[in-house]
DNA sequence: TAATAAATTTAGACCTGTCTAAATTTATTG
DNA sequence: CAATAAATTTAGACAGGTCTAAATTTATTA
């Protein structure tokens, strides 16, 4: 249907779009770690198929058709991410790469049926929601942390950094999906923060408080 | 590592190679739906590449870094292919496909995860042996019912038709991996054959019977 | 608002993998 | 063994996706 070059196009639109109403070409081609010319190349072949709208020089949305299939490609990495955590034993850390890959394995049939061998599951396994085959999600209205003030808190519910160094250093701390923990203390001079958890005390950056999610 | 196009150029060459020290360019022409002289183009890349042994005019043969990637694909196609029949409860004539797609998913972790997870099939949905993480497998020695006499017989344990339209049929007839078979009576003039298995009779032509392959 | 900077697109090239048509080599056969 | 047929390779082209360098458009700022 459309290629692998396409699909990680259409899927980056939709992801640099949660932000904006209009994606910049080097806005793409910094996520699609290419160049500004490659991603002009590409916006009008997507916009001869009519999977996005572009107009020279003003960015790009997607079409409803464009989105759809930039939801169904997100579905699909996160059932697999969901299945290598779940059912493989791999870290939350080491599964992007390999999702990266299995997005794009083309049968509905079976994305749908790996669903339902795990019964259905609502979010991957950094937090983001799953899709179901209908395209439908819940939107979770997650605060970060560096947003929150002293004996507040939640349980964790998501990051905004997925980079392995970030997932590992939360991992080694304890601090993973499903967690509750308070504000103790925040440090005036840097903004760090001492978190309490239910079984330690820990303080993290301003940096990881920002791109560490919870619910209230 | 390697293109998807080279992995499925090597692993066809594997294929072909079974019955044969060489193989020529039109055999992998057919097997690949492609023509001549883009397999040609393709086996100088490979010969630069060190995978195969091409002599211009003589056809190709792997080398032992060659045979062991091709060696590799087999195995993930294989385990893929057990995967879904058996976890996600695709039926044997609906696997194929996707597992052309899955066996180039380039993580060999998470392949021999995979491979643990089923607790290391021995054997895929048609009956071919599943390489072990080092290449490694048994031959099993299988002979076409087409080929055994009256009153002979054995278990069914593989087929050589790997077509949708022949899996379906051997499915309704209840000739699947497993079931035993004796050969009741051999019809002289078109030379198919009246099988007998536990729960009942089945007539089959020699063309299916050619195709159908048990161990004694 | 004119000059400069930043963002974007165009021009022209390259690589991979494919094709058709033509040339060449090997095999077959009268 | 020469003529013909079959198999294979070469020549030249093209589509997809990418790149660098140059041109163009839009944004910023003095
Ligand atoms: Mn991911
Ligand atoms: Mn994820
Ligand atoms: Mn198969
Ligand atoms: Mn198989």
């Amino acid at each position: 249907m459309n290629t692998l070059a396409e699909e990680n196009y259409l899927k980056s639109i939709y992801h640099l779009s949660v932000n904006a109403t209009s994606v910049s070409t080097n806005q793409l081609a910094a996520l699609l770690n290419t160049k500004a010319s490659s991603v002009t190349d590409m916006l009008k072949k997507l916009a001869e198929k009519e999977l996005i709208n572009y107009t020279p020089y003003q960015g790009v949305s997607l079409t409803a058709t464009g989105e759809k299939i930039a939801v169904n490609i997100i579905r699909k990495h996160r059932l697999w991410e969901y299945f290598l955590v779940e059912k493989l034993d791999f870290k939350w850390d080491q599964v992007h790469e390999m999702a990266e890959e299995l997005e794009h394995i083309s049968s509905n049939e079976l994305i749908d049926r790996l669903d339902k061998f795990m019964e259905y599951p609502k979010f991957d396994p950094h937090g983001d929601p799953i899709p179901d085959c209908n395209g439908l999600f819940k939107i979770h209205n997650l605060k970060p942390v560096s947003s929150i003030g002293i004996n507040e808190g939640g349980v964790i519910c998501g990051v905004r950094d997925h980079s392995k160094a970030y997932l590992q250093y939360l991992e080694k701390q304890s601090l993973t999906i499903g967690k509750k923990v308070t504000v103790a203390e925040i440090i005036e001079f840097d903004h760090s923060m001492i978190l309490q958890t239910e079984d330690k005390t820990i303080q993290i950056s301003r940096d990881v408080a920002n791109n560490l999610l919870i619910a209230l």
